[in-house]
DNA sequence: CAGTGTGTTCAATTTGTATTGAATTGTGAA
DNA sequence: TTCACAATTCAATACAAATTGAACACACTG
């Protein structure tokens, strides 16, 4: 009985330039801070070290990644605006590319993400206020102040956004 | 032989008034964006409901979670000073309450978690621009330029703190 | 001291999230 | 149509993070 040994299953990041390495490993790190996942924060390292038009097919065999985490992964990074996608004439492939000007990625942030989640807040503190108003909800003394606050600090917040962005030339 | 009746532990958010469990689950959802754990929220929110002193042990039994949890959380509330901590004469217990300025909130979020991540980007892309300019790194054409665009946007971004903080009157 | 009431630690468990890959859908070409 | 290829979906799995609870450390008290 003979032992075979295991196919050498060539580790794909292995074929990757010790400088796309650091790039990726750059924007996973920054992608860990809002918590996105490793495969997001690869795929536009990847992306962004290259400079050039890539097709999941392309990122799956240098990142050694599932097609599945692929494709996923760029739907996120298309939907905030972080990847173009673009078509060459008689080739079916999708081809991405990163989006590089940091206007344009703070923009799609501010507007995805951010002004849908102070909405969110929004709805959820009117929803607070009418609970509170409630005389049988159990509300605590001086609640309905502590959450007249919280109000005040959401429309400060919101005055700062476009502040910024004028700052940044958005 | 008889069946005993599971002993009837009074599920300890039940005791808790619609109200604040309402503001309970504000600061969770607050705190999931920035990607803190449940409990953490549970604690600032019954916290902030109450706007009174209560103790390790009082937030075991009103929020129903352990005592290790309920210990770790306020490290972690501590360490970004949203709860103050305080001690009755005669008693060993810890009381905390909640910080409720935004400023000082704030002024501790910049501080702790913003600044070291600033830092740290900072040194990594000193690592990046070593590594590129190191011929055998294989960079791909171009990649320098794009990391100096790393580095233009990092400067932006420390620009725009102390622009915020004046903004908030931190 | 021993005893009691605190808060903390950390290995084990539970819970939650990301990743995989086979099946499926969609689409253009012949 | 059917074929061939590309991308997407999603149930199963692997992985990571949060929670538990019992053991521990500490410090005051009698």
């Amino acid at each position: 009985m003979s032992i075979v040994a295991p196919a050498e299953r060539p580790n794909a990041q292995t074929r990757l330039a010790p400088a796309e390495r650091e790039v990726i490993e750059f924007f996973v790190n920054l992608g860990r801070y809002v918590s996105l996942p490793r495969s997001v924060g690869e795929i536009y390292g990847i992306l962004f070290a290259r400079g050039e038009k890539l097709t999941l097919d392309d990122l799956v065999t240098q990142l050694g990644m599932s097609k599945g985490s692929a494709s996923q992964g760029l739907r996120m990074l298309r939907g905030v605006g972080a990847v173009r996608i673009s078509h060459l004439p008689g080739d079916r492939k999708d081809y991405y590319e990163a989006e590089a000007e940091l206007p344009h990625l703070l923009r799609g942030f501010l507007r995805d993400q951010l002004a849908s989640k102070l909405d969110h807040a929004d709805r959820r503190l009117d929803r607070l206020r009418t609970v509170i108003d409630d005389p049988s909800s159990g509300a605590p003394d001086g609640l309905s102040e502590r959450v007249e606050l919280l109000r005040s600090w959401q429309n400060k917040i919101r005055r700062i956004v476009p502040l910024v962005s004028t700052f940044l030339k958005i």
